[in-house]
DNA sequence: CCGTAGATTTTGATAAGTCAAAAACAATTC
DNA sequence: GAATTGTTTTTGACTTATCAAAATCTACGG
């Protein structure tokens, strides 16, 4: 089979994405969501995941939605062990920002070679999660899952890690950088107000932070270490 | 205007590199040869120029053949830039092969941002050339152009260093790494001997070293620095 | 100046992606 | 259970880039 565009490669890693970033991971990603997530119509969608499915790589229910089959699964995970290794290249190597590397990573993983990735994935120590610690699946599409708490879940008052950042957008990692909210970053919630829609933190240094829901629950934590 | 699809980008990029490579580089460069660069058919390359000229990239004179203008100039210089810094970068911070990074350059030219390849080139040292000694033209598109002789135009039995490889193909490549005749190496051309189609060199170590009057040709020289 | 060889242009098709808008469907709500 | 609402699919069209093959042009030799 010839190799896959880079638009397939995208369409695979949406439905991949739209998977996992569900609750129940056996539902069907519907069309609505993952042409809005490729910013293309919802015709576009239909007519490229019926040619996927012709190749083999999703599963279609009409009306219903898509979901990946296991060579889809597969692919995608490679494009994201592209994208993730990337971006850590990026962070680490070059120098880029936190903040920055996504969009860059975003067209490079189509073009850098599997020859390329591999020299990248040895020069970093063959390293299990990207900068926004999102876990990096090996050569073999394999990949980690650990499940974690969010700011919105985690017990309030007790130390946790901040391990993982679930939204790639700009704007808001910078925010975080400056917050001092990257992974790694040991950090407790003091209280969470509802009625308000916010958390307060307690970050670095005793500095406090007050962050709304919506973002809170895109904060992944684990248990600190050592507790 | 809009950004130049890497189609756009290939076509500037082999102008260029057909202008440059002439004797006479007011010639037009003739469609058959634009074809054959990018590998495909001569009536494809007569349509893309066609639009080309209308975004004021080049001029061109049917049954004739194509010249870029300032505009289109400038652009394939920028891709050059892209090109040759991503190779410079991959061989000096990737650590891959001086013979493989052509291939990889290629595609990655068309993926980079400016920034990141302004980051590179400054964490490089704004270098002035690539691994194979070929000019990085600046920000603004300009590049210093040396003229150089060829193995087959220097003086015998001269001390000459070799500056700079006119060719990319991988296998050719290998073969001068595997015989020292990368850029910066001293050499002397012995003899020349136009019957056999050969030139008799003394490289590094005293190796001697026979190669065919061809890929003498591709093999650019300066004099010594010290003489 | 005529004819021909070789290059170039034209013409008609094709493939991959995409959109706009009409048609069809699913799931509620009354 | 019929109507309405919100998705989803279909249809027809468009863009970019390409090829095959026919038509055309240029330049050269006689």
């Amino acid at each position: 089979m010839a190799l896959p565009s880079s638009t397939v490669e995208n369409y695979l890693k949406a439905i991949y994405q739209a998977e996992t970033a569900s609750d129940d991971e056996t539902r069907l990603v519907p069309m609505g969501k993952l042409a809005s997530a490729l910013h293309v119509v919802p015709g576009t969608a239909t007519t490229m995941v019926k040619t996927l499915a012709e190749s083999g790589l999703v599963r279609y229910e009409p009306y219903a939605g898509v979901r990946l089959t296991a060579a889809g699964q597969k692919l995608a995970a490679l494009v994201l062990r592209r994208h993730r290794l990337m971006e850590l290249f990026l962070v680490e190597v070059v120098g880029m920002s936190w903040a920055e590397v996504h969009d860059e990573a975003e067209r490079l993983e189509h073009a850098a070679s599997d020859r390329l990735i591999d020299r990248i994935d040895e020069m970093l120590g063959r390293p299990a999660v990207d900068p926004h610690g999102d876990p990096i699946p090996d050569q073999d599409g394999a990949m980690a899952r650990p499940r974690y708490q969010t700011l919105l879940t985690c017990p309030i008052d007790t130390a946790v890690v901040l391990a993982r950042v679930a939204d790639q957008d700009t704007e808001f990692l910078r925010f975080l950088e400056q917050s001092h909210l990257t992974p790694g970053e040991v950090i407790r919630v003091e209280t969470r107000d509802a009625a308000a829609d916010h958390v307060l933190l307690r970050g670095r240094g005793d500095r406090s932070i007050v962050i709304g829901m919506r973002a809170a629950a895109k904060l992944l934590v684990a248990p600190p270490p050592s507790a």
